[in-house]
DNA sequence: GTCTATAATTCGATAGAC
DNA sequence: GTCTATCGAATTATAGAC
């Protein structure tokens, strides 16, 4: 990180391997043919990150961050507006941050719902990283969750946010592909997705 | 095939790479594993399936075929009952083979549903495989919601039941676990879950 | 059908020059 | 920081004896 050269080929390789972690996932995935995309040699993934784990965790890291301030940020906002937000209200919050964030950058940034959703479905240890960075917010939506539906019992809306992440998931890994709920990063698309996603899941929640 | 020893062989190999497929993934799971703990030898996959992938395709097509079977069965005997089947008689339909078969044989199968899930998760061309066996019945199924749901247009209708997919893939994956929805496989428990399984997604579905 | 032995590649990681 | 060269180990798959 001291010079421009060294930022360039850290995160022309955070970029290269979050796409193929996307597209193959963390196993079938090796360092060479990141590094070859990359224009990088294969000395550099252990000198920037120090092995390919690390280098799964940086690129976890990278997306998560944002991510989930974002999604605390919400969620405070909506507790400081009522007492009692609404279901869908608390699913916008948790929701809309891991779809918007796609519309940041460039074009083509479909790769980065692919990955989120992909890295959260990987076996173990992957899918353990994956879940303690952005399944940071899920405590604090099940207390707002559960303000909001006071006659369900806790374990009741916890397997049912558990429905709600699957169905978020579903949506990142599938995006872009074709009948896919989420077609473009275009703002308009992804406005639209969060709002069904959001009525299909508070229906569910109610119920 | 000819003899009971190469049966209990290539049983005893399905057996463990599905469990092992089901808790590592396809990339991460090795033969010589699914040998050692198999009590075979190496050269046993290759003469009695010919390949890792040719050992993959077997063991979904195992699981596949008696589901897939008794998800055509209860479609059409529900179609033969009535008009116009309600949203969670066909939700019920496609959703409960693949977790009521889990009970039959033995006691702990929960290995069963961990690698249904499992392999519909994985990336391509392992989702692909398991798609095309087990996704057979969709299309048949998106039939019977249109007609139970005239007023929403097919593609509505098909990403709906595409994260009725996604959530039972996570049901499948998470089976077992702390927190899970599906928390063992007696008959009692199995059923609870379809039916809450079945209403959560039926109000999404109406909305 | 089952075994040993090995072919033929490929992997992540590292040492050391520049 | 970036490179070449390589280590050591693991992989799928196969050939051939029994």
């Amino acid at each position: 990180m001291s010079n421009a050269a060294s930022t360039d080929t850290k995160t022309q390789l955070l970029d290269v391997a979050e796409k193929m972690f996307a597209e193959r996932g963390f196993a079938s995935t090796t360092l060479r043919s990141v590094v070859n995309e990359a224009g990088a040699n294969l000395a550099a993934v252990h000198y920037h990150f120090g092995s390919k784990e690390e280098l799964l965790r940086a690129v976890v890291a990278r997306i998560s961050q944002p991510v989930v301030k974002q999604q605390l940020r919400r969620l405070s906002e909506l507790e400081g507006q009522s007492e009692s937000p609404s279901v869908e209200a608390i699913l916008t919050a948790f929701l809309a941050p891991c779809l918007e964030f796609i519309v940041q950058d460039e074009g083509s940034r479909m790769v980065r719902a692919q990955f989120m959703g992909r890295c959260r479905t990987e076996p173990e240890p992957i899918q353990s990283i994956a879940n303690s960075e952005f399944g940071a917010i899920e405590e604090a939506s099940l207390d707002a969750l559960q303000r909001a539906l006071p006659e369900q019992s806790r374990s009741r809306l916890r397997w049912k946010l558990d429905l709600v992440v699957a169905a978020l998931v579903r949506v990142q890994t599938e995006a872009g592909k074709p009948n896919a709920l989420l077609q473009s990063s275009a703002p308009k698309d992804v406005q639209q997705t969060i709002s069904q996603l959001v009525n299909f899941m508070a229906a569910g929640m109610r119920e």
